[in-house]
DNA sequence: ATAATAAGTTTGATTTTCAAACCAACTCTT
DNA sequence: AAGAGTTGGTTTGAAAATCAAACTTATTAT
């Protein structure tokens, strides 16, 4: 009877990595608000609500782990914009996921940010299995019996 | 010529309250734990490393929020499991979005969650457009000319 | 010459986080 | 029956992060 010991380590995994780079309180706010298009640093301060001093801090680790990047648009005296990478805008997903649970599941009404294809629709995230297709309702009324995780247990 | 003067408060919206929930360092951790099946405070506070007395306090707050639900496995003493509710199982695309993003846009290697559809293939997470139906490549390579963001800007 | 803009940095007070110790209620072992 | 272990937290005291507001430096506009 073989039986896996409890590990006292937290799991690590990418879900975590994720979180280690834009799961604090400012960092995705940021990011929505470079969606909008390149930004001077008073006005993402501006729209999120971040104190100057964090978001100082917070542009410099996106740019580190390459989210976002200081493009100039003045010399004398040096200033610069901030604008999204590929990897930054590779997090609309997130975006989007995260937003459709709030308007679903949290009691609120706003619903301002809208990314929109070039064809006027809206984009929209969907969940479904790789294989077969099947689509995972993101209200998920009963979502537990379409998914299980193969993890060790202990 | 109209123009929009400058709001002076952050931009409110879905995004940002759903942050306010999850938006912090362990929820999402919390969460993912809990898509393994229903688990006790300890076994929760050792797989996602989050300090006991925080995690108490981010426990009642998801279970205020309705993500999660407390439910009794004894009297005498009085315990209790915690378990996702449908609101809670509703933020696995979020899970799958920022998993992706992690494994494809950070350096790094885990890769232990995994959610599968009951058919055994794994699920995965696509942005596209509502009417067209054109994919968003999650790589976004060259995603700033597929979508624009309509709002006011000042 | 004065005021305004811009991008931060500094300051000092308040909050939050943290690890480790502690507690209460029970069960299990000897 | 006494002592050790388990479970789900709470308490404590120190360290770190957050915050709002004031300040700095460089430059342009009036």
């Amino acid at each position: 009877m073989l039986s896996i010991p409890p590990s006292e380590v937290p799991r690590h995994c990418n879900i975590a990595d994720a979180l280690e780079v834009v799961g604090d309180r400012w960092s995705l706010l940021v990011v929505r608000e470079l969606f909008y298009g390149p930004q001077r640093f008073t006005d993402i301060a501006r729209h999120t609500g971040a104190p100057r001093d964090i978001l100082a801090v917070r542009l410099r680790k996106l740019e580190e782990h390459g989210v976002l990047m200081r493009v100039p648009y003045s010399e004398h005296p040096p200033r610069h914009e901030y604008r999204l990478t590929p990897s930054g805008r590779a997090l609309s997903p997130v975006l989007l996921t995260l937003k459709r649970w709030g308007s679903e599941n949290l009691s609120g009404g706003a619903d301002p940010i809208v990314l929109r294809h070039s064809c006027g629709a809206e984009f929209v995230a969907q969940v479904h299995c790789k294989a077969c297709g099947e689509i995972l309702p993101m209200d998920a009324s009963d979502a537990g019996k379409l998914f299980v995780a193969d993890l060790p247990r202990d």
